[in-house]
DNA sequence: TATGAATGAGGTTTCATTCAT
DNA sequence: AATGAATGAAACCTCATTCAT
């Protein structure tokens, strides 16, 4: 007895069996193809199935429609790098300010390592609408962590004073992040930058601690 | 070398570009419009023609095809964010290196509160190539005003060091302007959040000082 | 001539066929139920297979096309209407004309009552093709019924008087029918139509028996 | 200053200009052709512009949705039935009751043979929404026409009385038309089933007038 | 210069049907 | 018998662009 169902409702069959799993992948990593080679403007429905080698009316056995597939896409890439960052997180011990600074930045760098075209590809070419959930979702969790870590640092600051904190750092390492792939992708692994970035954050924590 | 007609259609000519002028600048007015209030997507040559309330075929007697007009509204817009940093920054004086912070970040947050939304507009649902020139360009401009203005007040650093810097001050501020208008637009005005700002990039600039 | 397999097997040969009939009534219902709540359009095999319960395939074992199943609804619906109409008319017994009007239309309200809604979706949604040789049924039956009616009355007029006033009874009663169910569907029972459709009906085998 | 036009506004541009008046027609025709010849599952947008020798552009400049060119079919159709009637009622003369009921009889019947088997097309072939208002509109029209002629003729009945015995007629009156033209086209000349419905409706007009 | 009707490639999506399991 | 993933022709519709007037 089946309901109407929501026009955006990601996936159509629910990828129990593997067969269907494999075709979901296939789609999403087809998908990804074609947007880095070819830009958004060839993502089409058709020209995914081609590639994908299946049958167009395959594809819409997975997926209600086009905006599902895009969305399901960054979803996956969002999930893939916010587990980076816990995972990065969770292995920052009780060390100095300055050192913490350089495994959060490692992080975050590590995290925007993860697929760096498609997720530059799914920032710049992608409209928004059609990614919203996703890119939220990382930053999310990336404040999450952040703020978590500050927290436990600067336990005599205020809410207030942490969220803020937490906001402009995960805005700022971001940016360096972004800025250093879409300049030359790959320069995430220069030395200087990462030392550069390093120093920003270190000395905005140091303030932190040195204030109230 | 004017011929007799054009010279003594002179006195006409001037009327006549500005004619051409108001039409070009009602079509990426419309665009923009268009942009920001129904997406990307909506973005047609015809629909962009029927709101501007002239024919097709006018509008491609202003602009080869559609791209050209997504670049022209890039450009015109990159050129007033342009103009608002050079001003600022000319009218940064010789005054302490925090005070230089908070007047770099107002200048910065100036410049992205000129026509904030169809600034997000661009950035979010244009797809790149529609816009890179343009889009570069702030970033070019700022980063050589900030260029000048390390090599100005630090002058013992490599060029290497200074390009470093700037590059890593552009997107930092860069960044934090673009979350906060995207936060709450309008709330650029948030005293807690500039404040903030100006302490990280301070902190940043002391450090530059303090090292050789 | 029954093989010793099917013989052997006639015990298990009742339950066998009435397990089809079981499916094949199910999925003539969920067609009626579809048709009913969602329009034609929405009758495709997959949704009936689906709000049905069983697989697209199994669907395929029972009827050959999707126009077979249209066409079996069509006709069971009015194989339900004729049956009512037979059992009607044989109950009508030697009264006066008057009264006899009365009867006739009573049956032919009963009939077109039958599932009105189907009916009128029949008629009404589904392109004839795809329902020719049902319709047609009834109305056929209902000729038949008609006419040999008139037949045992007004045995002095002639075949072609007999057929024509057959054929003029049947639209006019089913139309009125119809649009009784179409106006305000349950309202067959509305007493002012069918006293007024009667009187018709009834001043016409008036004007026949006065005729010679 | 375009608002969101409505799905199924039925035409997209007016057609003042005879160019756009010309093709309004044709495409309409081209539709009707194709209706009668092959089908309403064959009345596609794309067949609609292939047989009318114009591009599909061309068809979607007059048309919003393929829905609305079937309306506007319709429509034409039923005002050309519906000024037939009017033409005809308009000749009806202070004649005796079996000779209105001729002339009644004989409007329906020339309103029902105006393209007769696009009629026919229309009512079985097309679903019910695609030409809702239209089909209503020429009942609604034969309706008021008999309501006032009843209102003429038997001003001692009640409102309600005519309403009834309008509803009645017109239903009756079509019914046989239609049955007519379904069974044999061209039946609608037969003068046996001509003068057969007049002595219905003559008998029915002679109880009105003999009631109180 | 201005107009806007016309174009048609190509986009998204549906659905009757098949066939390997 | 039953399953349901797969198929692909074909439906509806959009939109950048041209060109005769």
């Amino acid at each position: 007895m089946p309901t109407q169902r929501s026009r955006s409702a990601s996936i159509r069959k629910v990828p129990r069996q593997s067969r269907s799993r494999y075709v979901v992948d296939l789609i999403l990593d087809t998908t990804s193809q074609i947007l880095l080679q070819e830009g958004y403007s060839k993502v089409t429905t058709n020209r995914i199935a081609e590639v994908a080698g299946i049958s167009i009316g395959s594809l819409y056995q997975y997926f209600p429609n086009k905006g599902a597939i895009v969305k399901a896409l960054a979803l996956r890439h969002s999930q893939k790098m916010s587990e980076v960052l816990r995972v990065r997180f969770a292995a920052i011990g009780d060390v100095p300010v300055a050192q913490a600074a350089h495994e959060i930045i490692l992080a975050e760098f590590s995290a925007h390592a993860v697929e760096e075209n498609l997720h530059r590809a799914l920032l710049q070419e992608v409209p928004k609408h059609a990614r919203v959930t996703a890119t939220n979702d990382v930053h999310q969790c990336a404040t999450t962590l952040v703020r978590n870590f500050l927290a436990q640092r600067f336990s005599n600051h205020s809410e207030v004073q942490l969220d803020l904190a937490a906001f402009i750092l995960v805005h700022t390492i971001s940016a360096l992040s972004e800025a250093a792939l879409r300049r030359r992708p790959g320069l995430l692994s220069d030395q200087a930058l990462l030392a550069e970035s390093v120093a920003l954050v270190a000395a905005y924590l140091q303030r932190l601690a040195d204030t109230r």
